[in-house]
DNA sequence: AGTCGTTTATG
DNA sequence: ATAAACGAC
């Protein structure tokens, strides 16, 4: 029997799914696989809290397949040698996917897609994890973007005149899922482990406010979204139609979203390198020690340390917190950005790479749209700001006034001056011809 | 999406 | 005397 596959990476959702709804719309019975790659799964521990949701997220899905005699097929390796084998298992007419824009996605999808042509097997991609994508948005002179500001504009009037096409898809036919019954794997038998640390439930309600409690970490009037949009099991084309009626300030939060994934698409080399290349020659100076104080929380400075034992213990943390450790991380301590990236990157439950390195490089100073390098917060004057009544400090310092309490690493004043001074004197001039 | 020292306005 | 505005970093 000829079949069309639908490849669920990270678009974990029945609904509302671009690609899915294509293929099912194709006229052949469609099989829904997913592949736990290992070129990825490979550098997480097995208890990863990701990889949890995913599992979870999968086994809804399956649930709900059931309902109508289908399932999903669950698989695990190197996507080239499960293609492969894909291949000489079914007869299979096309292949359809969600695209995404990192650039491991893109190099596999390109190997996945080669590799299907040799079999007469079309590859078929769709726009469906964002609004607008690769080149969409640009200036007048054809280039991409580089300044939020006038990025954000030109989306809002692109998506103001298109606002009648984006469509939400109707919920799909499920009978036009493949009919076979996929033992659903175990978390043990795929190799991994149940963790402590798990995704939360999205809330919808807290947009209209939104702007009133953005930065006060304590009053947790929080979406929980961010895991939710970076894994798919919610679409971004009903989001932004709720943010659009509701919230400007929410909204702008996922046109950054879309402005950094563009970067990332345009600019490949800031998953390595600095934006702005002037910032090349800081001397950072990396030490080992004051690194694994702020990962664990031991800074002395309360309103960072609460920031990152937040983080390593519920793989959250408060979007003002995350400036304010990131800042401290590459300002106070001169760290290099790509070490604070790193970390987290592996503890965040939202970790993106477009959102990630964009946001570590715009703290460090050294991303396009950054903060100056002259701009250093103080951690007491942000918290005095931010958490007055110190609730968001108490909240994950158990230790907090205590006489164990760690001491600062480093004096704020102090730090101050370093910084800008080791900023300024690392700034390139321009090459001359 | 800042901070800080200084100046200027206001009562 | 205190607050608001300013400008350099």
């Amino acid at each position: 029997m000829k079949i069309n596959i639908f490849w669920f990476r990270r678009d974990l959702r029945l609904d509302d799914n671009t690609g899915l709804n294509q293929a099912l719309n194709s006229g052949l019975p469609v099989l829904p696989v997913f592949i736990f790659d290992t070129n990825i799964i490979d550098e997480l521990p097995s208890d990863d809290p990701r990889v949890n949701f995913i599992y979870d997220s999968l086994f809804s899905i399956n649930k709900e397949l059931q309902k109508s005699g289908s399932s999903i097929y669950i698989l695990k390796g190197d996507p080239g040698k499960i293609w492969k084998e894909l291949i000489v298992s079914y007869d299979i007419n096309a292949v359809f996917v969600n695209k995404d824009y990192e650039p491991y996605s893109i190099e596999r999808d390109n190997r996945i897609e080669s590799l299907l042509k040799k079999h007469q097997i079309s590859f078929k991609r769709y726009k469906d994890q964002v609004i607008f994508e690769e080149s969409e948005i640009l200036k007048s002179d054809n280039k991409p973007y580089t300044i939020f500001t006038p990025y954000k504009n030109r989306w809002l009037q692109k998506f103001t005149e298109n606002f009648p096409f984006i469509t939400v898809n109707k919920v799909n036919e499920r009978s036009f899922f493949y009919s076979f019954s996929f033992k659903f794997p175990s978390l043990e038998v795929l190799g991994f482990s149940n963790s402590n640390v798990r995704v939360r439930p999205y809330d919808l309600s807290v947009i209209p406010d939104y702007h009133k409690f953005r930065d006060i970490p304590a009053s947790d009037m929080t979406s929980y979204l961010s895991p939710h949009l970076r894994f798919g099991t919610v679409s971004i084309r009903n989001l932004v139609k709720i943010a659009f009626r509701e919230n400007q300030t929410f909204l702008n939060e996922l046109i950054w979203r879309e402005f950094f994934m563009q970067i990332l698409f345009h600019f490949p080399h800031v998953v390595t390198r600095n934006f702005r290349t002037v910032y090349d020659d800081i001397q950072w100076i990396n030490d080992e020690g004051d690194f694994k104080r702020w990962c664990a929380g031991e800074s002395g400075y309360p309103i960072v340390d609460a920031g990152m034992r937040q983080l390593n213990k519920t793989g959250y943390m408060h979007n003002r917190v995350r400036m304010i450790t990131a800042g401290f991380l590459c300002k106070h301590l001169l760290i290099d950005w790509r070490w604070g990236e790193a970390y987290f990157a592996q503890k965040l439950l939202d970790y993106e790479l477009s959102s990630n390195n964009g946001n570590w490089q715009w703290a460090a100073g050294t991303g396009c749209d950054a903060a100056p390098y002259f701009r250093i917060f103080n951690p007491y004057a942000q918290q005095k700001k931010f958490d007055p009544e110190k609730e968001y400090i108490r909240k994950w310092i158990e230790d907090f006034e205590q006489p164990g309490y760690p001491a600062k690493i480093v004096e704020h004043d102090f730090a101050r001056q370093r910084a800008i001074t080791i900023y300024k004197s690392g700034i390139k001039s321009p090459a001359r011809d």
